[in-house]
DNA sequence: TGACATCTACGAAGGTCTTCGTAGAACATC
DNA sequence: GATGTTCTACGAAGACCTTCGTAGATGTCA
């Protein structure tokens, strides 16, 4: 059974943080995260014994200071949020979520280019 | 200054009932979320107690049953809620949220028909 | 008017999340 | 080996969320 329960929000700044940099020790991400989020060193690491318990980060304790890493992929937890997101809020439906989206946020040229794209990409799996 | 505060799960479920009834009675929304969520009365009449102090939702203590209705369009609150987790789980960047969108949760040939149409509407305005 | 149903108000419990202080272990360095 | 630094572990506080029991006010109706 997938872990079906969505991170926290600090839990999921922490998982940014792993996903960006690859395997970190808590020193590593508390210097990441200090600058915006200004949380002390313990209470990151807290955090992360906490998520390590919950199955959401991996550490290898051989050395003196531990190296967490993200057992989720970051695309996963982003299906997770966005399937929550349209369930709670959308009344399960994706397409109105993107176009609520799509209607209230900037998104670039290019960025507009790339979702015609899988649009077309979309369809022409579906017609096979 | 608007009120920059989402609302909580089921806060979210309550306005959801109220948006599509139109304003309501504790009862009636007792009613409607009852089969589903399977919460008692006072619990949803303390939430909307709590959501009118905060401001989500407005009463009229006319009657013996006070009167419901929530103060924000949902479109806004959609609004609020995507913004929330483009920043915290997509760096920012709605085209990322949408293209995850459309590429883990399923949306019928109309829908994205809707979706390309939004974009043409989009790119129209842009070039002008 | 008395009995019953329905409503609001309130308080408190139990859970989760986030925070950090303190203690002690491990290590480095002189 | 004494001293200072860096690490983990732990506990607990405080905020919020969700839940519901109980009490008392208000309305209904026979």
């Amino acid at each position: 059974m997938v872990n079906r329960s969505l991170p926290t929000d600090a839990e999921l700044s922490i998982l940014r943080v792993l996903w960006r940099r690859g395997p970190s020790t808590v020193r590593e991400v508390h210097e990441d995260l200090k600058p915006v989020q200004g949380t002390g060193y313990t209470t990151v690491l807290k955090l992360m014994q906490i998520m390590a318990q919950k199955g959401l980060v991996e550490r290898d304790e051989a050395g003196k200071s531990h190296v967490y890493r993200a057992t989720i992929p970051e695309e996963q937890a982003q299906k997770g949020l966005v399937h929550d997101l349209v369930e709670k809020a959308f009344g399960g439906s994706a397409s109105r979520l993107v176009m609520r989206a799509l209607s209230t946020e900037r998104a670039s040229r290019e960025e507009l280019a790339e979702i015609r794209a899988l649009l077309d990409d979309i369809e022409k799996k579906r017609s096979k």
